[in-house]
DNA sequence: GGCTTGCCTGTTTTT
DNA sequence: CAGGCAAGCC
């Protein structure tokens, strides 16, 4: 048992009864920072310790850059225990040696690509991101003759995305809303919802709902798959169980069902993603269907001074639907928050750099604080002050990666190569950049109709650069073939004759650089994992690790992560809580949010807000947020701007 | 077919 | 105010 030590120590009591609980159900409920991500580390890693073998441990966390750093920490773990000889790193080892630490996306797009063929599911499906689903949701509604004024295609896509969230097939849906007028949304939706599945099948294509949803209905309906993955898997592990939805829910039951060695983690008041399909009833159906569940309660929080905790406390209670816990910290009283009321959104991104400069001053590293925001919008204003001052940052959101056009298009050549099926990325790439293939001979070339021969002239040379690229993509990799795309297809031509062009060929030269990843594999295989990934990818992953930069992002991406210093932005009534959430339910869900980016700092937090803000050419004169109000007045300093008041008004009088 | 212009509309969070 | 999109021009 001596080998235990080193994973065992560290840990308090009742960290060690949960990793020590490695037979049976486990349910971990309890705040913030209370070390529930660091439990599950330290239970794999104490279970391999024990001499399993890593590839039968499972471990599904929120995002991809949560299962990058869960890799390292293990690897740390077992390596400081002095067990596997190879050498440390912040590399992830071998994925041989490794669990599957990924999320439930990641770990369908395994199943599916391993069993998918069972439901007619190719091996080299597409995964479609929102933008695709939506481009496919409005050709649809054009091809179905829907009258757009009354049958708006991006909801009838929210709708199909809820349906598939509540695990109801489009067959399903067909029958239920079989009685329903014609003209009724639910027959519209439903009309929609087959002709959608029907498009994605002929594409080969599965969008982020599928991953889980034909997952649940692979498991469900081919006994001897389940049987395998059950098989696959002694051992099964969940962080974030609050925000699991439906589908995920049904994925963990069918896995863990029969050993029912399965622990999961959570916190109900950071329950952040209902309006993704995320359940906290799923943590009560957790205990129906695991009725022996061992329940342990962490109590200590480890990262947060008295005085934030206090104040998120404070904040968290005034939800009603709520069941109180205990959360305590040994750590310091430490500062009083500071809010900061500035004239507008202007003033507040200047000050906001200020204070960085301050505290940078006073020893605190630029990678040690955050700016939180509620919503994408905010960070631009913020941003043009870090560049004004020329303070090095890391914009954690905003338009992602993968979704730049200049990205998507080099990228949907790739999707494309791989996948023949996928008419929305030859659709894309039959006329970028330019070579004289309009919408109309486009149609026609994809529909296989009869072409004229100065149209075939066209669509043949397009052809031949198709054949090149494929034959290009049979013997090297996905860098060595993205850069055979560039210059093949003309890329650097293209971008070179707009302004911003520099950075699109910046961000293209990125793309390559995230290539070099996958080297390591066949050129089949790089280019299929380079795809997955540009898939699935998070805005967590852009976060610039070790490098002293300031991480800008939203309180949602922010969730599981910790920074010394926690600056809120945007503390505002109509922001936070936002103004498309007051509903009743809908504003504890906005407060859990507000105690979720409180509960993110470790040593001090600063909350701005401003008096006036632009909104669409619109000012807007907002209130402080009701949330600012639940925070004790004894632990906060407040900052007026009673000069810049004055100024203002003077000018105000003065100039109109 | 490709490009420009000017109108219009939509206001949140993301795997 | 910005991005998307249709109409209209070259
Ligand atoms: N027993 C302990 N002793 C010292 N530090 C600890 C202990 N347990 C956890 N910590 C530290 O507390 C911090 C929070 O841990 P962790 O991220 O695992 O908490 P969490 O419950 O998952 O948080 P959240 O739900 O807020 O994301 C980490 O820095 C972790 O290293």
């Amino acid at each position: 048992m001596q080998h235990f030590s080193d994973i065992l120590s560290g840990l308090n009591e009742r960290q060690k009864e949960a990793v020590l609980t490695t037979e049976g159900p486990l349910l971990v409920l309890a705040g913030a920072g209370s070390g529930k991500t660091k439990v599950i580390a330290h239970r794999i890693a104490q279970i391999i310790q024990r001499g399993a073998s890593p590839k039968r441990i499972l471990a599904i966390t929120f995002t991809n850059k949560a299962a990058e750093e869960m890799k390292i920490r293990i690897a740390q773990l077992l390596l400081a225990d002095g067990k596997s000889g190879s050498a440390a790193s912040r590399k992830s080892p071998s994925p041989d040696s490794m669990p599957f630490v990924g999320t439930f996306h990641a770990l369908g797009v395994q199943i599916l690509k391993r069993h998918g063929s069972r439901m007619l599911i190719p091996q080299n499906f597409t995964i479609l991101d929102e933008s695709d689903t939506k481009q496919v949701c409005k050709e649809l509604g054009e091809e179905l003759a829907l009258d757009t004024d009354t049958y708006d295609t991006e909801r009838l896509r929210a709708s199909i995305s809820r349906l598939k969230n509540e695990l109801i097939s489009a067959a399903d849906f067909a029958r239920e809303s079989a009685q329903e007028d014609e003209r009724a949304y639910e027959a519209i939706l439903s009309k929609m919802y087959s002709a959608y599945e029907a498009r994605l099948f002929k594409t080969g294509s599965l969008d982020f709902d599928d991953l889980l949803i034909k997952t649940v209905f692979l498991l469900e309906t081919q006994k001897d798959v389940l049987g395998y993955w059950q098989k696959q898997w002694d051992y099964i592990h969940i962080d974030e169980y609050q925000d699991t939805n439906k589908a995920q829910y049904a994925v963990s039951l069918l896995l863990a069902r029969e050993h029912k060695n399965i622990a999961v983690v959570g916190d109900i008041d950071q329950a952040i993603y209902s309006w993704r399909g995320g359940d906290t009833r799923n943590i009560s159906y957790f205990e129906r269907d695991f009725p022996n569940a061992r329940v342990i309660a962490l109590e200590d929080n480890y990262r947060s001074t008295k005085i934030i905790l206090e104040a998120a406390h404070n904040v968290i209670v005034h939800n009603a639907q709520r069941k109180n816990i205990t959360l305590r910290t040994k750590n310091p009283d430490g500062e009083r928050i500071t809010i900061r009321v500035l004239e507008n959104e202007k003033k507040e991104a200047e000050t906001i750099v200020q204070d960085i400069g301050a505290l940078q001053q006073s020893g605190v590293p630029f990678s040690d604080i955050a700016v939180l925001f509620r919503t994408n919008a905010q960070s631009r204003a913020i941003e043009e002050a870090f560049v004004q001052s020329a303070v090095p940052y890391k914009l954690v959101a905003g338009v992602r990666f993968y979704e730049r056009k200049e990205i998507k298009d080099v990228l949907s050549y790739i999707r494309y190569i791989a996948n023949k099926k996928d008419t929305l990325a030859l659709k894309r790439i039959i006329n970028t950049p330019l070579r004289g293939i309009g919408a109309v001979l486009a149609a026609k070339y994809v529909a296989q109709k009869p072409l004229k021969d100065n149209e075939k002239a066209r669509i043949g040379q397009f052809e031949n650069m198709i054949k090149d690229i494929s034959d290009v993509a049979k013997t090297k990799k996905i860098r060595e073939l993205l850069k055979y795309v560039i210059l093949r297809a003309g890329f650097k031509k293209h971008h070179s004759k707009t302004d911003d062009g520099k950075d699109r060929i910046k961000n293209i030269e990125e793309l390559i650089t995230v290539a070099d990843k996958f080297e390591g594999l066949t050129p089949k295989e790089s280019m299929e994992k380079f795809l997955e990934e540009a898939a699935l990818m998070s805005e967590q992953d852009l976060i610039a690790q070790g490098s002293e930069k300031v991480h800008l992002l939203t309180a949602h991406a922010a969730k599981g992560l910790e920074f010394r210093v926690v600056i809120i932005a945007g503390m505002e009534e109509g922001l936070f809580p936002h103004v498309l959430s007051q509903e009743e339910g809908r504003t504890e869900e906005e407060r859990r949010l507000f105690y979720v980016a409180l509960t993110r700092a470790k040593e001090k937090v600063v909350i701005t807000l401003t008096t006036r803000r632009m909104l669409w050419g619109e000012l807007l004169f907002n209130d402080p947020s009701r949330f600012l109000r639940e925070i004790p007045q004894h632990l906060t300093t407040i900052n007026e701007y009673k000069e810049a008041l004055e100024e203002e008004s003077g000018e105000t009088i003065h100039y109109s």
